[in-house]
DNA sequence: CACTAAATCGGAGGCGCCTCCGTTTATTAC
DNA sequence: GTAATAAACGGAGGCGCCTCCGATTTAGTG
């Protein structure tokens, strides 16, 4: 009975499958994620729609059509975002030995974090209004990162006693002094420096310092 | 020393005196708030500002050089419309016995807090963001309040075991509810109630029920 | 009163938001 | 292939925000 056929249940706005859009909407839906990410990236969250639209090569109509508010926009962009990061774990994991792969990981997604700390608006009312939204993101961060950390556990590189949500933690207070000008290398120190706390006490012991 | 020149020491934007305007200058000014308390009033907080100049019968630069943002607007409005409340006090101090006045302020408060349940957004911020504002609009209702209180103490015509803060509480407790349709016969109702209450082991016996 | 400097005015102009609806296009049926 | 139809497009139009600067008014001064 539950077996969501696209009839009278309401349809979440969730990107892949649900209902095909019929090619040209897809095409374009596409090309407006896109232009808005760069925009976002470039201007900040209240970038100009408008703008947004002519970059994407489509007309204003267009992007509200699938997009009825700035925010349906910014969330979608941000899912993606987080998405894109969650598979670069995937990524690294099958292209390092898993501690250097964690490492690596941990690096971009403070990076990551220092970036949308300009966002404020438009993202943190989203988050506070949208709740599912907050709790979805969360939770796959969080398993991206518990694969790493098995990995690197079950490799012996790194000590068997923690696990993602502290760890999610640790990485969580790094970012949150981004007004002076070298914060990118005290991250990478920082990061770096949790490594060597994971690392401590592993079965496997590391290269050591030199 | 400490005489206020107008010279190098920042002057907050106090409504009177401080530094006499230009004849033109004040007329604007005040057309322009009188215009706005309208505007906010039928529209809510995020009324045109240009209606509000053309109503004022002045152009949207005069407006500007006034308030430069719509908050700066709305919180003279706001100030204006509190202070305004207060000095009814004084009126109806002045033509009615103080237990009558003390019951007609009353209403006219929870009035008015009913009616800026709708200034949502703007007034919100403001209040939250400019937290000098709140202070000083909770001192000025309270005094207001108090000097009622007191007269109806001395009158003989309520208890003497209340204070001003205790019967804002009271009153604070009665707009909580504006969702029904007949809210304002409620709010009537729990209003002579509290009178009640405060005419309740006063020295001098109220006309009793009938 | 004439004159001047400073203060003030006011609206045009540029931009962005959002809606509405005539036109175009993809898809389906034959 | 062609016709029919539902879906999607897109931009003009109306409105509001805010800035900028030439024109106007006021308050002094002699």
């Amino acid at each position: 009975m539950a077996s969501q056929p696209p009839a009278t249940a309401k349809d979440e706005p969730d990107a892949t499958a649900a209902k095909p859009l019929r090619a040209d909407a897809q095409r374009n839906r596409d090309a407006l994620i896109e232009a808005a990410a760069a925009a976002f990236a470039t201007h900040g969250a209240d970038a100009s729609l408008e703008e947004i639209a002519r970059q994407a090569g489509v007309g204003i109509g267009t992007l509200y059509r699938h997009f009825p508010t700035r925010e349906h926009l910014v969330e979608v962009v941000y899912r993606r975002e987080v998405e894109s990061l969650c598979a670069a774990a995937d990524e690294l994991a099958l292209h390092h030995p898993p501690d250097v792969a964690l490492e690596q990981w941990m690096q971009r997604f403070v990076d990551y974090i220092a970036t949308k700390r300009g966002l404020a608006t438009s993202l943190r009312i989203l988050l506070n209004t949208n709740s599912t939204l907050f709790s979805d993101m969360s939770s796959r961060v969080t398993l991206a990162l518990r694969q790493l950390i098995e990995a690197a556990v079950a490799d012996g590189s790194i000590r068997s006693d923690v696990d993602a949500s502290d760890v999610l933690h640790a990485l969580g207070g790094i970012y949150s002094a981004p007004d002076t000008k070298d914060w990118r290398d005290r991250s990478r120190r920082l990061v770096s420096l949790l490594m060597d706390g994971l690392r401590f006490g592993a079965t496997k012991s590391a290269k050591g310092g030199g």
